[in-house]
DNA sequence: GTAAAAATAGCACGACCGTTCGATTATTCG
DNA sequence: CGAATAATCGAACGGTCGTGCTATTTTTAC
């Protein structure tokens, strides 16, 4: 089979906003493949030859548009940082401020998880690759996913000021623990390939929704909901 | 400086046991010093040429014991559970049956994973470069991850048939979550440098153990212990 | 001590890597 | 259309990698 060269498709394949140039268009065509090339073998793994091939392109075609390896990697982790921004964050904040939201936010958060069990992730795999590393590839790394958990924990705190978790809720705290249980989910389920890991992740979850919304009473003593209905989660 | 080379070293140098062979002794040193790189650059970063200097002999002369670089990566996952087993798993074997036990597992554990936030942990970097790549390395891999996992899960189910967890205690959940925390105390510590992160995940420790410790009461009404206390943990 | 056996060195090969540079083609603009 | 410019190619370089081969040295065994 013949696959038209992305660098040869007009201009008009696909609708021309602003003055999208030639070059750009192609370069944004890279990065997306790329983006698939490292999600599965890392950014690390990422090679300019690979991506020719897959690109029909030459390797000096493709590396003339970033001028270094580096700055191709920078590019896919800024890329995957938009993509996770329009999958997980922007969709929930049309959920209403406080636990809706962080219910959304971890929803989101945990179905592109189960996508990724297939295709990998690089806030996983680019942790490991660059923990040691320094350099722009690790800031850009380190700078999306703090921006990432910043607002998981601000998703927190605003369920507290809504009245709808404990007000002496550790928002970092309870941010890490829900980062936790993604991490354990990938892990698990990718590497391991155990089956019941989604389950696992959804029912850790609710078990710290539960805790962070029991009301601390000065007698030391709290109703408790029976185990295995759903509890309204909201404070007494 | 000059130093002698590992080969060079006379036999006698450690006290020898049995019949350890010239050969056997510095193939255990290069796989010593192989895990030394390894966990630092992972198993794939891990090079023949790099051991060779390190080891002050030839590419050759490293090469020959173990036939192809997949052994040698196959040998140090060998040597890193062996390591792993003696640190944490063993000596909580001394601790009382159930929850003392359980407690030190985990004490061990996190303490190692401390550890390793300066090192690195081949656990975590190989699940991640070996997750989409079948083959004996991984293969080796997950089946000492899932071991250690095993043995944590056991560890628990005697907790509760001790008395001291709740008696539907799930207890490859619970493992899941108590896993969960130490993937998370190492991405937090080691990539993102938070500095936290070793208080944050003893903490959910115990909030993980306080909750599975806690009775269900068929009136919905339990007795729960004021926040900030310690716990006695022991089931009523 | 001497011969057999094991361990190590030295060298070369082919493959892939990122990168450079000059030639060539495609696109843009007047 | 034609000139200017941008995009892409093709070949080459120096580097590292794992691995195979043969020679040499060291260790072992009698």
């Amino acid at each position: 089979m013949t696959v038209t060269p992305m660098h040869k498709r007009s201009r008009t394949d696909e609708l021309s906003r602003k003055p999208l140039q030639k070059g750009q268009q192609t370069k944004a065509a890279i990065v997306d493949a790329a983006l698939g090339l490292a999600t599965q073998i890392g950014l690390e793994g990422l090679s300019i030859g690979a991506l020719a091939e897959v690109m029909q392109m030459s390797k000096s075609g493709v590396f003339a548009h970033f001028g270094s390896r580096e700055e191709l990697q920078i590019s896919v982790v800024r890329e995957y940082h938009t993509r996770f921004e329009e999958e997980v964050f922007y969709p929930a904040m049309y959920a209403p401020r406080g636990l809706p939201r962080l219910r959304t936010l971890f929803d989101n958060w945990m179905k592109r998880t189960s996508v990724e069990i297939d295709s990998g992730c690089i806030y996983i795999s680019g942790a490991v690759e660059f923990d040691d590393r320094p350099g722009p590839v690790r800031d850009a790394l380190a700078s999306s996913v703090n921006t990432w958990l910043s607002a998981m924990r601000r998703a927190v705190e605003l369920a507290v000021t809504e009245g709808h978790l404990r007000p002496d809720t550790d928002a970092a705290q309870m941010a890490f623990e829900v980062h936790a249980l993604i991490l354990a989910l990938h892990y698990e389920a990718r590497f391991l390939r155990s089956p019941d890991s989604l389950k696992r992740a959804m029912q850790a979850f609710e078990s710290i929704l539960l805790r962070y919304s029991q009301t601390v009473l000065p007698t030391s003593l709290a109703v408790r909901t029976p185990r295995g209905r759903k509890a309204p989660l909201t404070a007494v």
